[in-house]
DNA sequence: AAAAAGAACAACCGCAAAATT
DNA sequence: GAATTTTGCGGTTGTTCTTTT
């Protein structure tokens, strides 16, 4: 006997999101924390596939994401990922950590793609000896040259990189997360009642720039987010007291949110923060939201704290390693002095076993 | 100014692996 | 251990916006 059925297919909704549902979802997840998508549609009323709010969360409204206005340093990475890995977008993702696999996904086949045929047109009509990435699309060395060979390798190294991440995720307090980045809202303690407490920061999801990053002319709402932000605004407007009674109470929310490269100011950067940071419900009566968010809050920073303090324990030799490895964009950053030459599986295997040597 | 073509991106679909009963 | 569901991933499609004709 397995689980019980998923959700019914009948009655679900399908196509863009509106901000409703936005406000719905964010709010459930930040009293519940991310996981078990399957009692999300009924626990919200959502008439949404538990599929469709897992990846509406993980692509559009988890706090941390940068969307649009990929930098040159970002491309560069990802198509020498894309050389190293293939088309393993969230493998990809994993070492961009503000970047969903989807958004990666999405950029690499409407301009790389673009821009690497382009580039290898030229370096052919220069009489260019490269052929591998005649589809433009896979520019591994592997399907062209050498296929198969040292795939599974590289596999693995990917999954070594990854489980690293994911260990050192869960021994770390203090080392930044694709959630912790310091200009996000942050998850501050999931060991405490299993509700991850974090505040969803619509800002920093709305760091885009008017144009192209901001979507099409604004006008779609799935492409703006900060339709959400001004949504929220909206309602807290409407629901709450005014916003400057929180002010103060903890500066360091109040940093993370105002932090982010915004077009919002300042002050309705706090108040999408202070919304969110509260323990929200929509179907709580928020009679006195300012108090209650203000004394959460505090009682918030305090867990921190005392989390952190409780966790400062001395590194053990591998937690250290793992720290070392999964930190540091530095490391990322070998990937890009790394030519493409330099990506063949025997090499790149070389590269990890002398990595390992060092540290044992 | 209107129509057509192209570009960008959000969301869906199907598959495989993991998890659960 | 088998059956079934959930989750995650990658490929693809559909819709909307922008640019060109």
């Amino acid at each position: 006997m397995g689980r019980p059925p998923c959700c019914d297919k009948i009655g679900v909704k399908k196509g863009p999101w509106t901000p409703e549902e936005d406000i719905v979802l964010v709010s459930y997840m930040q009293e519940h924390g991310p996981g078990n998508w399957r009692s999300v549609p009924t626990n919200t009323g959502l008439m949404r596939c538990s599929k469709s709010c897992r990846l509406r969360w993980t692509n559009y409204l988890r706090p941390g994401i940068k969307r649009g206005n990929f930098t040159q340093h970002e491309e560069k990475m990802i198509i020498h990922l894309q050389a190293l890995l293939g088309n393993r977008w969230a493998a990809i993702a994993s070492y961009l950590p503000q970047r969903t696999d989807n958004d990666i996904k999405n950029y690499w086949n409407t301009h790389l793609k673009k821009k690497l045929m382009m580039m290898n047109k030229g370096a052919a009509e220069n009489g260019g000896s490269r052929n591998d990435q005649e589809d433009g699309g896979d520019l591994s060395t592997s399907s062209s040259s050498q296929p198969n060979k040292g795939q599974w390798e590289r596999r693995l190294q990917t999954d070594i990189h990854m489980a690293k991440q994911a260990l050192c995720e869960a021994l770390s307090i203090d080392k930044p997360s694709p959630y912790t980045n310091n200009n996000f809202p942050m998850i501050s303690d999931t060991t405490h009642n299993n509700k991850p407490s974090f505040s969803f920061n619509p800002i920093n999801s709305t760091t885009k720039l008017p144009d192209q990053a901001q979507g099409k002319a604004g006008s779609s709402y799935a492409s703006s987010a900060d339709n959400i932000a001004r949504l929220l605004q909206n309602w807290m407007a409407k629901k709450t007291t005014p916003i400057n009674s929180v002010s103060g109470s903890t500066s360091s929310e109040g940093a993370q949110c105002g932090s982010g490269t915004s077009t919002t100011t300042p002050d309705q950067g706090f108040e999408h923060c202070s919304l969110l940071s509260s323990n929200n419900d929509n179907n709580n009566n928020n009679s006195d939201v300012s108090t209650e968010t203000n004394s959460l809050l505090q009682e918030e920073s305090k867990l921190g704290l005392e989390t952190r303090n409780h966790n400062h324990v001395p590194f053990t030799f591998l937690e250290n390693w793992l720290f070392d490895d999964a930190t540091a964009p530095q490391g990322h950053e070998d990937l890009l002095t790394m030519s493409l030459q330099d990506t063949t599986p025997d090499l790149f295997q070389t590269h990890h076993h002398q990595l390992a040597k060092q540290k044992f």
